[in-house]
RNA sequence: GGCGUCGUGGCCAAGUGGUAAGGCAAGGGUCUGCAAAACCCUCAUUCACGGGUUCAAAUCCCGUCGACGCCUCCA
């Protein structure tokens, strides 16, 4: 039975769907102005993780995520680079679905944008002000009333009069209330907008996610994820329009990744202490990456440093380890040996589903790989066929796919590759002739081209590293 | 100041009432011409601190200290 932790009710529940067998899960995506870094490549392999899950288990999973591409920041950037903002932003939406490729992240079943749900996102503002639950100000903004709802603050376990003390109202603004939220900005001159009933302007933040909710999903839906910043206001206010609006219960979980640490602090875009996907791809694999998040809680924060890094570089070697083919001078396991490999097989696939089921405890998970794949490399180094190690080996590379993990060894070109096999030749001869030296410059020779070798009985294998 | 999460070996971290998973690092060993990889062994009588509940607590309760996140845009 899987259970997960609800950030709604601070409990760990039973997880139970709206629709038997079908999951709809949406997830705050990114704002689109900038290169993303690894904290959001976390939260991406976090939902990406249990999307794989869910469906391992065998869910139907829908899964959501936006593309916030209407926003102040992509406003000012576009001004600086005097480029038209939904051409800038249309550019980071192309360069981050790469990312996530890069980082074998499951494509969203959908991707709605701000700029393509305006008709309904003014319709849903429309509605909350017929039913009192909005009003338009005389500068043409629209504020979301709090005083309306009276569970605000029911997520992020705020109350109102606590949250007055330090709230702000902004210059230029008329609010009934400080904690009221802008639902509608009335567009200043030379700023993109939109025309709606309250003149020409555009789409608070809050209101987009949940108009594209429910375009894409409907009333109701299982999952809302997103990274715990945005607990407070963005999801409490999300609560409060849609619930304000529909009159039903939003969404019956929600799930928040922790934030990814760098120097002790949350990496952020406005603290400046990013490291951007694409400049870690350029240094990791993929892999290492998802075994950095793999290794944590998806709740707690995550450590991004030196030594966390090379403890998930080597988890990955170490895992891809057990995917190793078989000696060919491999004579066969007996009987004794064969059933405890079978049994491990057994009890990696249960452990692993245990840990998972437990709020998705992958770091479980992960040590029910490590167990298994000593199991294995124990079985290959006692003889073990290929035949002998296929189920095992099968067994593995599907859990650690459940988890988003290749383990697949780099590749460089064929002409490279060519040269590499002609060292290696070189050197089995300089090993014959037990010329020691010229064996060990040639391996220096390749490790400097970037190539680790290996001897055993059977020959000489090679990777690129 | 308010709200929330949390504090487990050098590091990352599981476990949330029945006596400390897993990984990295470190040390020793098998294998190897030497390496590398793999495998084996060692590595917390103890879970921030102080009280309490219980036959039994890292796990529950109270207090203290500390960290992080949110309270403004943020994955």
């Amino acid at each position: 039975m899987l259970k997960i932790y609800n950030t709604l009710t601070r409990k760990t529940e039973e997880f139970q769907t709206l629709e038997p067998g079908k999951v709809k899960m949406y997830v705050c995506g990114v704002t689109v102005y900038n290169d993303a870094h690894v904290g959001h490549a976390m939260s991406a392999i976090v939902f990406d993780i249990i999307r794989r899950y869910l469906e391992y288990r065998g869910y139907d999973v829908k899964h959501v995520m936006n593309y916030t591409d209407v926003d102040d920041k992509i406003i000012n950037r576009a001004n600086q680079l005097g480029e038209d903002p939904l051409k800038l932003s249309q550019r980071y939406i192309e360069d981050y679905s790469r990312d996530l490729a890069n980082l074998n992240v499951i494509p969203a079943t959908s991707n709605p944008q701000v700029s393509k749900t305006m008709p309904l996102i003014i319709k849903f503002i429309e509605g909350l002000i017929q039913k009192g639950h909005a009003y338009a100000a005389a500068n043409g903004d629209v504020y979301f009333r709090v005083t309306s709802d009276d569970d605000y603050g029911r997520l992020s376990g705020r109350k109102l009069e606590d949250m007055q003390a330090g709230a702000r109202i902004e210059v230029g603004e008329q609010k009934e209330h400080p904690m009221d939220f802008a639902l509608w900005k009335a567009a200043k001159p030379g700023e993109i907008f939109w025309e709606s009933p309250w003149g020409r302007g555009r789409p608070g933040w809050h209101i987009e996610c949940s108009a594209m909710n429910l375009a894409e999903l409907g009333e109701q839906i299982d999952i809302h994820g997103g990274g715990n910043d945005l607990i407070f206001p963005h999801h409490e206010n999300e609560i409060a329009q849609t619930e304000s609006y529909t009159g039903r219960e939003f969404s019956r979980y929600w799930i928040h990744n922790g934030m990814l640490q760098l120097g002790g602090e949350k990496m952020s875009k406005s603290l400046g202490n990013i490291i951007s996907i694409k400049e870690f791809l350029s240094q990791h694999s993929s892999d290492v990456m998802r075994m950095l998040v793999l290794n944590g809680t998806y709740r707690a924060p995550l450590m991004f440093n030196d030594e966390t890094l090379a403890a998930a570089e080597r988890n990955v070697e170490r895992l891809k380890s057990a995917l190793k083919p078989a000696s060919s001078s491999a004579s066969g396991l007996n009987a004794d040996s064969l059933s405890a490999l079978s049994a491990a097989i057994e009890s990696a696939g249960t452990n692993f589903t245990e840990a998972m089921d437990n709020d998705f405890n992958t770091a479980g998970a992960v040590a029910a790989l490590f167990e298994l794949s000593k199991f294995i490399n124990t079985a290959r180094d006692n003889g073990a066929t290929a035949d002998q190690l296929k189920s095992a080996q099968d067994t593995f590379k599907q859990l650690a796919g459940v988890l988003g993990l290749k383990l697949e060894e780099k590749k460089g070109s064929s002409e490279d590759e060519a040269q590499v096999e002609a060292l290696i030749a070189e050197r089995t001869e300089a090993r014959k002739q037990k010329n020691w030296k010229r064996s060990d410059e040639i391996r220096d020779q390749l490790k400097a081209m970037g190539v680790t070798i290996e001897d055993s009985k059977d020959g000489t294998t090679w990777k690129w590293s």
